[in-house]
RNA sequence: GGAGAGGUGGCUGAGUGGUUGAAAGCGCUCCCCUGCUAAGGGAGUAUGUGGUAAUCCUGCAUCGAGGGUUCGAAUCCCUCCCUCUCCGCCA
């Protein structure tokens, strides 16, 4: 959510701004929404007053006449204010649902650009593999010996899940477990969180009330399921006032996530690409403003560890303002390097919300003159899926099988090769 | 799930219809006193949002959340959420 009073007095400024990520910010109604709040609530408020005062006067009124005018007199302000009142609560609730629709500002930096395509490169790292034979995807390398399985999921549940087995089970669970103890190792506090979350929560990060139709939602309770750590673990502090000594806090949680994925039908539809459920590891910070921007920095690079430790090559974009999320003013993409598509596919998003999320949850930070918003940051390190498709493909040999990373070994007790054809 | 008790400021805790946004204590901040330390004295100390661009000033709201009764609600009524104790169930 945007500052209120920032909207007032920089109208254009502002404008131009959304403008950029393709958003009409429509300066007409929100000025008509305003006013109209505006009036509704001085004329609340002076009434309220008076209603108040004649309030204190009846208490201490000896005279029973004068008494019974004043009641008499209070009994009308009082339903008048009721009227009024039902008024105003439109009027605020109009505006309110004004402000959560608009978008985030965007950072200078961010680079102009309607899609994709106008992302820009910032670097490429690693070694892209080059193969002597004939590549397979990470699907047929998976299913080569079960370790994948399409059939089962859809009996289980419907497509776009996936079955893993064997030790391709394993080393899913082993790619978690390292980056957990590597973003532990680096300063960030594991966290454990729920996977259900109440409408407020969702809010707070800003996937409702625009995406409501990109989230699962509990039919017998106001619940969803999360579509990523961010939710549980940002909302953590939502109504807190934290102390400006404490900063930055940062956590580190690993968890599923549910996704619709309504709008992207047809796409991604081969391989574990794009899921419904899908494990990550999240990173997400609380900071001081003045920070902000630097601990962007920092986690991104703490997350881009992660495909570097694992020789994966990859290469990180900072997103368009037509490419970036709603909340975010700025975010990198890390990228990694698919074999098979011949193309760097997303693995990980890191953004600066500044202070829209926190104000949102109001998450403020203790000042001595007057409380400031903190910032969040958030990223993941890594989308764990996508890493382990990654590996298949960037790890295969000529004979079906996949070599283990060497940060891996330990976590795959010993094993250096999988998936050999049996 | 059943029965009971309860949710008040950073914390403890008083308050059952009328200057109570809220006593008192603790904590915290500033000042004074004091060889140091310890102790003592004084003042201040919730959040949000309006009127303002803003200090000041000032209005309004907030005692788990949302409704209701009333001229007036922390206090009475209803619904929901949460915590604690006991029972049941379960991992």
């Amino acid at each position: 959510m945007l500052d209120i009073n920032l909207l007032r007095n920089n109208l254009n400024e502002i404008q131009n701004n959304l403008q950029k990520r393709g958003f009409d910010f429509d300066v007409k109604a929100f000025e008509k929404i305003d006013s109209k709040r505006k009036k509704l609530q001085i004329q609340t408020e002076s009434l309220q007053e008076k209603s108040n005062i004649l309030a204190k006067e009846i208490a201490q009124e000896k005279n029973q006449a004068v008494k019974d005018s004043k009641l008499k007199d209070a009994k009308k302000i009082s339903n008048d204010l009721k009227e009024i009142k039902t008024n105003l609560d439109g009027a605020l609730n109009d505006l309110n649902n004004f402000l959560l629709e608009i978008p985030n500002l965007l950072s200078e930096d961010v680079p102009e650009g309607k899609s994709e395509e106008s992302n820009k490169i910032i670097y490429e790292k690693g070694i892209i593999p080059k193969f002597s034979f004939e590549i397979k995807d990470h699907q047929q390398l998976g299913e080569l010996s079960n370790g994948i399985n399409f059939e089962e999921s859809v009996t289980i549940a419907k497509s776009r899940f996936v079955v893993l087995r064997n030790e391709m089970a394993k080393l899913h669970r082993a790619l978690s477990q390292y980056m957990l103890d590597t973003h532990t190792e680096n300063g960030y506090e594991e966290i454990y969180v729920p996977y259900l979350v109440n409408k407020n929560s969702l809010e707070g990060t800003g996937q409702l009330p625009k995406f409501e139709e990109d989230s699962f939602k509990i039919s017998n309770e106001e619940m969803y399921l999360i579509p990523t750590a961010e939710v549980p673990v940002s909302n953590i502090y939502r109504n807190k006032i934290l102390n400006s000594d404490e900063l930055p806090i940062s956590y580190v949680a690993h968890t599923p996530c549910f996704r619709r994925e309504a709008g992207s039908y047809g796409k991604d539809t081969r391989g574990i690409i794009r899921q419904h459920q899908f494990e990550k590891v999240e990173l997400v910070k609380f900071v001081h403003p003045e920070d902000s921007e630097t601990e962007l920095d920092n986690l991104t690079k703490d997350a881009e560890a992660i495909l570097t430790n694992l020789n994966l090559p990859f290469r990180k974009v900072i997103l368009c303002s037509g490419d970036t999320g709603f909340s975010s003013s700025k975010t990198y993409d890390l990228e990694v390097w698919f074999p098979s598509q011949k193309t760097y596919r997303e693995i990980s998003s890191c953004s600066n919300f500044k202070d829209f999320q926190s104000r949102r949850m109001k998450i403020r930070i203790k000042q001595s003159k007057e409380n400031i918003l903190c910032h969040t940051i958030n990223g993941s390190g890594l989308a764990v899926g996508r890493t382990l498709a990654a590996i298949i493909e960037n790890y295969q040999t000529e004979k079906g099988s996949i070599m283990v990373p060497d940060v891996l070994i330990d976590y795959m007790g010993g094993t250096k090769e999988l998936n050999l054809p049996r």
